[in-house]
DNA sequence: AGAGGTACCTGGCAGC
DNA sequence: TGCTGCCAGGTACCTC
């Protein structure tokens, strides 16, 4: 579920919630996420003050004086404020208690989420190591993609969505970029102008803003709210619109698969490079 | 090196 | 109603 703007969303969700706060133990009912949870977790986050909530990519990072959680949620992943004592359901993996009364829950159906533990610097940590720029940082630009697409036949659509290239751009805001930079989403990466990418870089940090901003209106849902925290409306061009008329020349929307993922796109508006 | 496929897991839905 | 098959917003890791 959790695209950048979910997770950046989930951060500022929990945040005031648990920074400064001191945690009293690690509650792990499932230890089979993506990876095994690690064993030293409550060892190592007992007793500890969280000093600050940061996001790198899609990682969610809980830092502490004797080092950092790492924290993903992967497809299905979200996270709570709750009463340390309410009970948990089906999918609630793990709970970070707080020596307040309140924990943090997570909850994973899919469990495609993960949490490691690092005492050093976190962007050293393999996960992390090599990932490319983030995509609202100043270091992703036209010049930047320009440059590092020349020679690649890699569809552009893979290329955008790889995290060593640039982190945290998944599917949905892919496909509504490429329409609203009006590129094929299966031309070659390498194909594409300076100017084109310039206008790609220009509306993927539209639409990954517009979205934070309209996450932000559902921040309350993060303390013992019902339903899915922080998740909103968000105003889709293509994505999930396959056979719809394009809002601007009435064309059906096309679907089709690009690397078992699949892509929403005009046939008429996505043309140009 | 780059490109593409596979794996992890559950839930929801369409179709029969 | 119940079964089967397919799909899902992620991404590390494998092979070619």
């Amino acid at each position: 579920m959790p695209e950048l703007p979910e997770v950046e969303t989930t951060r500022r969700g929990i945040a005031p919630y648990i920074t400064g706060k001191t945690v009293a133990q690690v509650v792990v009912r499932n230890r089979h996420l993506r990876w095994p949870v690690p064993q030293r977790l409550g060892s190592e986050l007992g007793g500890q003050l969280i000093e600050a909530v940061g996001r790198r990519a899609k990682y969610l990072l809980l830092a502490t004086g004797n080092g950092t959680l790492l924290l993903h949620l992967g497809m299905s992943g979200s996270l709570r404020i709750i009463e340390a004592a309410a009970p948990p359901g089906k999918h609630d993996h793990v709970d970070i208690v707080f020596t307040d009364g309140y924990a943090l829950r997570l909850t994973d159906p899919r469990r495609f989420g993960s949490l490691h533990w690092t005492r050093r610097p976190p962007e050293q940590h393999r996960l992390l190591r090599d990932l490319g720029p983030e995509p609202l940082g100043e270091a992703f630009s036209g010049a930047y993609l320009h440059q590092l697409s020349r020679g690649r036949k890699v569809a552009v659509k893979p290329f955008i969505m790889n995290s060593r290239i640039v982190a945290g751009i998944g599917n949905i805001y892919a496909c509504e970029a490429l329409y609203m930079a009006g590129i094929y989403p299966k031309r070659a990466a390498g194909r594409i102008s300076r100017r084109k990418y310039d206008l790609l870089v220009e509306v993927i940090r539209e639409v990954l803003n517009d979205s934070i901003d309209q996450g932000g209106t559902t921040l309350r849902d993060f303390v013992n709210g019902h339903g899915e925290p922080g998740y909103f409306r968000l105003h889709l061009n293509v994505y999930g619109k396959g056979g719809e008329p394009c809002i601007s020349c009435r064309e059906p929307i096309r679907e089709i698969r690009q690397g078992q993922r699949s892509t929403f796109y005009c046939p008429v508006c996505q043309k140009s490079a």
